[in-house]
DNA sequence: ATACATGCAAATCATTTGCGCAGTC
DNA sequence: GACTGCGCAAATGATTTGCATGTAT
């Protein structure tokens, strides 16, 4: 089921199919680098037009850890997010969400709180098995 | 106190100063405006590099909420943070650190967590009330 | 006197957009 | 055929940087 005024193309498919085969939360840069094996005409123009389609699609989320660039992530469903401060990695984390979270500080808003996020920083495994 | 190997200007300390009498978390743009009040020939560059130098110093913090822009506060102890998806406002939350957050992901990660980002979406009181 | 900081303008970098042609429905 | 998407290149917008000069210590 498409969007209504939205055709299909070969670059979106692919672009939304190498974004679902990874779980490196890549830029837009690295999938251009990706598609462009497949489709070496590509611009990189139509990747960043097509991140965007696909996010307005809701099949794919767009990340921000205040790096100055984006990051995409065809895994959908909420889910917390690791940043190695070491090495730069992120990785999904595992972990229940808390609603409750939501609940609780709804007193200190006043508002309606939709939704939340929440990010975990440190130094990954990886980079402690390096020291 | 210094750190070494930095000197004093009035420029740093209007910024500085301007960032501690807000709670809007405002744009390096807006904070150019407002210093620009008293310092009519400061530029944009200069307030560039003097919010870099006093988040180096730990005396103000950097906010990316993924709008393409980043945000500074003078705000330094840890608090969370509460974005208007309406009117983009950002409030900070008076509630209690999370901090059995960390304990409780520390499992998932398997590394070491040293703290932890916690943003709230939703629409803010005064949005809800202009309906 | 010796750094460090400034203003200015040009450079950078990620992302967006206008355009004429191509692909999909 | 009408409309959407593409590749390309130019534009944009936030942030950074080189340089000659000014200022604090």
């Amino acid at each position: 089921m498409e969007l209504s005024g939205t055709k299909r193309s070969k670059q979106r498919e692919k672009i939304f199919q190498v974004l679902k085969r990874t779980t490196s939360h890549p830029t837009a840069e690295w999938v251009y680098e990706r598609v462009r094996e497949h489709i070496p005409r590509i611009s990189l123009g139509t990747v960043y037009r097509n991140l965007h389609i696909l996010k307005e699609q809701g099949k794919i989320r767009e990340l921000d850890f205040g790096e100055g660039l984006r990051r995409y992530d065809a895994m959908v469903a909420q889910h917390y997010h690791f940043v190695c401060e070491q090495c730069g990695a992120v990785k999904d984390l595992d972990v229940p969400q808390q609603q409750d979270l939501n609940v609780r500080v709804q007193p200190a808003v006043g508002g309606h709180i939709r939704t939340h996020r929440l990010d975990f920083y440190g130094v990954c495994a990886d980079c402690m098995a390096k020291e």
